[in-house]
DNA sequence: CGCAGGTTTGACTTCACTCAATCGGCGTGG
DNA sequence: CCACGCCGATTGAGTGAAGTCAAACCTGCG
């Protein structure tokens, strides 16, 4: 578990001028955020107008119907890139989860560095192409899979993103829920289902460790 | 609704050395297949050498789950752009639903195009990046949304995207639950209960008429 | 030590699924 | 031209997985 500072100022502090690497080979000038849990990066429906890499802690992106059912589109780890939209507005908000640090560009300058240079062009359409293959997977999840499945999956994502099979989740269970489709205690039963069944260990309710990865996949 | 050949080849018939116009501004030298119903274009995990392009009927993207169960990742009608991929190989089968004809392009030509025009490597990431849109978009149906309200966003979506009130179904009730994450039996209860309250008008199973634009944005 | 937030578990409900029968429209062949 | 058969769509009845509402349980923090 990694240690914050401990204390977040009320308003988003920037850090401004320092050199952001957004992906590989397509560095721009940027500044750095730092937000509390819960504080907002974006809106929905706000002009998209910079470029977002997670530095530090984890970010959200949702969309809220008019009743408040809400859906979580993605969960953003450090060194993810999230905000970049083709179109004026952002489609989804984005919230820090826990005390958190975002680099952001100028999306003006993104733009230029594509039209100028064929190979951060490349990148940016491996940003969306990449995004939209995690996206084809959810819709999957979604689609056709059973609450214990889904979580199942979910664990075995993170725990391939983070390269262990110890797991420190930083969102609460209803996030996880709104990410998945499922209400939050239906998250619940199916993690102690997986416990149960020796799948995972939960050594408390932010902690998981994969125990079979095999049992995981079905 | 439009008029088919009577009679359509065993094989798929290729038309060669054409030059097709994937997208505004990108034309590449290609061929057309036709295809009858539920041939298949390519198939999941099969190696991605070309790009597609509807240039008539319809086609649908399908992943399986090893005991069947079936999600159709999108329904791509005249004009639409599909088979693009960022890896080496397709992460979706694609099928024709009715007799279709699709044009095809070799994907070493569009990369190499995006690698020295800006403009063409910039409508390849808006291609990939609205796509992207319409699955976030189709997420939030998925992870949030009723059967019927399902069914309602999906009826309008393709009333928009042929921009008429009058819609001609080109695929089945089964279809149309594996995109949308429902059997074809609640698929159907679903248009039933959309008729009932005069939302829409179901001059028969694949023709759909849209009474009522503001009941089913719901 | 006690509170507050998130989490777990339990009891009951509900929406969509399953299984099954019937309906309907289209194409073929008598 | 009409009858039959076939396949997809509709409808019905019963089931089940996930949702809802509610209570109890941690656990970290003031």
């Amino acid at each position: 578990m990694a240690f914050e500072p401990i204390s977040e100022h009320l308003a988003p502090a920037a850090t401004v001028g320092r050199l952001i690497e957004l992906t590989l080979g397509l560095s721009l000038p940027g500044s750095v955020l730092t937000l509390s849990p819960d504080e907002e990066v974006f809106a929905e429906e706000e002009e998209a107008a910079f470029v977002y890499k997670v530095v530090s802690g984890a970010v959200r992106t949702t969309r809220l119907l008019s009743d408040g059912r809400r859906q979580i589109g993605a969960f953003y780890l450090p060194g993810d890139v999230f905000g970049l939209e083709s179109g004026p507005v952002h489609r989804f908000s984005a919230e820090a989860i826990k005390p958190t640090k975002v680099a952001m560009v100028r999306r003006s300058g993104v733009e230029r560095a594509a039209a100028q240079d064929p190979v951060a062009a490349r990148q940016l359409w491996l940003l969306a192409a990449h995004e939209l293959e995690d996206l084809q997977d959810h819709m999957v999840l979604l689609g056709r899979k059973t609450a214990v499945e889904r979580v199942a999956s979910f664990l075995v994502k993170l725990s391939q993103r983070a390269d262990t099979r110890v797991i420190d989740l930083p969102m609460s269970r209803n996030d996880i829920g709104d990410h998945l489709g499922l209400t939050l205690e239906t998250v619940s039963r199916a993690m102690s289902q997986l416990a149960r069944d020796r799948a995972i260990s939960l050594p408390n309710a932010r902690h998981v460790v994969l125990n079979n990865l095999s049992a995981l996949t079905c």
